[in-house]
DNA sequence: CGGATCTCAGCTCAACTGACATTT
DNA sequence: CAAATGTCAGTTGAGCTGAGATCC
């Protein structure tokens, strides 16, 4: 039995979950590289999003927001207060806690973040429609509601 | 200006890098899980279907193959040759290489791996109806083939 | 010599774990 | 006491870089 193909592309690579984490990681590098080209990154945008949303509030509640680890969330929180983007202070209420708040530069920044990540977004889906990336966006939605309420403790609150 | 929005989900939840990169987070996990329930990892399977699909070959034939890195390659070509799934032979035309050969117990280790990667295939598309999984697998092909080609160097084969 | 091959050590980056002190 | 918070050190895993030895 000789083998009948030698050159056939590998199955995996029409596999779904190949194809997912493939643009995955285009789709990640494209985002970095945006956000790098305004001096920030991913971690940066997240926390000064949730920021803006949601208002000042403590690391830990700032961690469950945005879905960023506790432990990350010290660096991250070092690396935009020495720039200024953030303000750590001492809760007077709980002294375990900090308060972070936006700065008036942080919030600049994360317009800039934004504009990025917009311009990131279309370069992603450069190959596609508007109905057809209304398409995707809705499928990969399902799924990930699918599989964050299938993988996240039940009764945990959705982040 | 006060903050009109205190509890809204970030909007960057919404965003199609965002919910690639989540869906992509859920596609490893699941077929990590379904790799190591085999005794296996993703390097494992790929190399062995690679040698399945294209036959014996050199380290770096089948790391441009597969997409392995050469010096991945080395520990990945060492963990299979340990469990006897894979034989390390010099190649007596040209001293430099090595000549990676699938052994019958890495051809059936393989079919194993496949059965649990079209496992976790269905579980992670679970929520789509047949005709949608196409849809979904048709605009992420389209997507990574536009980035492929785009961020490959030109002239590089495609893998 | 240039270039390919194999090997090893180490690095990056996001995410996570474990431990600890402090406070509630 | 248990639980939450903030901090620090370290780990994982996929992918990559750099260097060296060997060979074509």
């Amino acid at each position: 039995m000789e083998n009948p193909s030698e050159n056939r592309p590998a199955a995996w690579r029409r596999l779904p979950s190949w194809l997912l984490t493939q643009t995955a990681g285009h789709a990640h590098r494209l985002v970095t590289e945006g956000f790098s080209a305004a001096g920030g990154r991913g971690y940066h945008y997240r926390l000064l999003a949730v920021l803006a949303e949601s208002g000042p509030a403590s690391q830990a509640a700032l961690g469950r927001r945005s879905g960023i680890h506790v432990s990350d969330m010290v660096a991250t929180v070092n690396e935009l207060a020495e720039h200024g983007l953030v303000e750590r202070a001492p809760d007077p209420a709980d002294r375990r806690r900090n308060i972070i708040s936006l700065t008036a530069e942080g919030g600049r920044q994360l317009r800039r973040l934004e504009k990025r990540l917009a311009e990131s977004q279309d370069e992603l889906l450069a190959p596609l429609s508007p109905e057809e990336r209304r398409r995707l966006v809705e499928l990969l939605t399902r799924l990930l509601d699918h599989h964050d309420r299938q993988a996240g403790s039940p009764g945990e609150p959705p982040g």
